[in-house]
DNA sequence: GCAATAATCTCAAAATATGGAAATTATGAA
DNA sequence: TTCATAATTTCCATATTTTGAGATTATTGC
């Protein structure tokens, strides 16, 4: 273990379950030398990606939070997109979630998101929380956006068996096909049993963006005529979002 | 430059400002020779903390996000303080911003906000922003808390002019004394003007939290009858959340 | 397909990290 | 406050790792 990935191992190690580590335990339990396990934490410390708490024990620092900031200040998807789809949220006129995700690397997550307050249901998704490639009317009408090139590469590092659209590498690519012709993607329980998500893709190619917004709602009364209320809203919305980021791009 | 201190440095280069770098601009910047800025960028991306983004530059990864959303599931003081910060806000009854804030090693930090949807200003702070440590109610009553040995270390690092609490050790001591003893703190535009800050201690010494609940309000159209009720309210809001954070420690 | 640019690889020299043990500093109870 | 205990830093010889210049290979846009 060297370079970054010394840092990264230690890093690791905070999770919801275990948030808070020693010296000696987090030594352990990466097999390092004490001296090391020090010089290492002290040097995160000073960068603020750890920081001391009760007793001895460390906590993930303060740069997280700066940057996370940094973050919502600065990336331009963020920037163009949350305050519409606050307002589609607002316009659905029922109890919903809102969500906006993004292709990230090789990952979709959900960068933003918003809920009438009448909303007596949460999505599995918040801010920060990765979602599987290939389920999720929000990931899957990322995918469709995809040329050729770039999905096989990313299905690639992915395992192959999670794949509810379709069985072959024909069918997958007609289901997305089929998507991208329609213009959004509807999911009935995939994630969250019970809820509905209505997802319409942003694409920016210059900003080497490809995300979507989505609106979840229950399943439960949900008849056709509010469905294509919402799937109109959430395709206008989005386009709209594609069209602030070519904007905000000049 | 070495150990966490280069991908440190690269990292730091991503501001407000400049949020997106190119290999060449920031080995340059860096002075870094190209092999071994593109070798740390490398590792960088492979763990999140920076990732493609359009054309052949990069941006702040992933990695943030998911780092920020594990501290705002575990920190304990954001658990147990943040939904009784939105209920000081709404009962407040006249338009207002709440803050959270927390000695964070050696920094003061917003770390949750919350505003009455009346409210049309904002204070300065929003989650992630880092607060001046001797100006603002919110700071001051965080301040306060510290005892004499803390303090005196907290202080040394710090530049000293920045003091409105006393030209003297003697007095700013004395003034810290008297406000540990009123149990709140009122500032009136030391951080933005035209906006009265009203903060009390969060303090839980057995999880290492030392942290304030403030309300912002406009000082336009306060009287005193309503700055007293605004007190109480923060100093009872406070206290319930010191209260939570023992009961939450068991 | 091709050209231009981005990214990776190679390898010997040299700086830097490593880790066991001793010294120092913080912490918390009396 | 003062002391006992634990946490953290320092030390230093050794060896592993990083370093960086140039050559090589991918990518990307046209």
């Amino acid at each position: 273990m060297s370079g970054f990935s010394r840092y990264h191992a230690v890093l690791e190690l905070f999770t919801e379950a275990r948030p808070s580590w020693t010296v000696p335990a987090l030594s352990q339990s990466l097999g390092l030398p004490g001296s090391t396990a020090y010089r290492t934490v002290r040097e995160l410390v000073k960068a603020g990606f750890l920081e001391p708490s009760a007793g001895a024990s460390y906590r993930l620092g303060a740069a997280f939070l700066i940057y996370d900031r940094l973050i919502r200040l600065t990336d331009p998807l963020i920037r163009a997109g949350y305050g519409i789809l606050q307002e589609a949220v607002r316009q659905a006129r029922i109890p919903c979630v809102g969500l906006l995700a993004r292709l990230h690397h090789e990952t979709v997550m959900c960068i933003a998101e918003d809920a009438t307050s009448a909303a007596d249901f949460r999505s599995s998704y918040q801010r920060g929380r990765l979602m599987p490639l290939t389920k999720g009317a929000t990931s899957t009408v990322i995918l469709a956006q995809l040329s050729g090139r770039k999905l096989g590469k990313l299905l690639k590092t992915v395992a192959e068996d999670t794949q509810p659209l379709g069985t072959t590498a024909e069918e997958f690519k007609d289901n997305l096909a089929r998507i991208r012709k329609n213009g959004f993607c509807v999911s009935r329980g995939e994630i969250d049993a019970g809820l509905v998500g209505i997802a319409a893709p942003i694409v920016a190619p210059e900003q080497g963006i490809i995300a979507s917004l989505s609106l979840v709602l229950a399943a439960d009364g949900l008849t056709d005529a509010i469905e294509r209320r919402i799937a109109l809203l959430t395709v206008s919305s989005a386009a709209f979002v594609s069209e602030q980021l070519r904007l905000g791009n000049r």
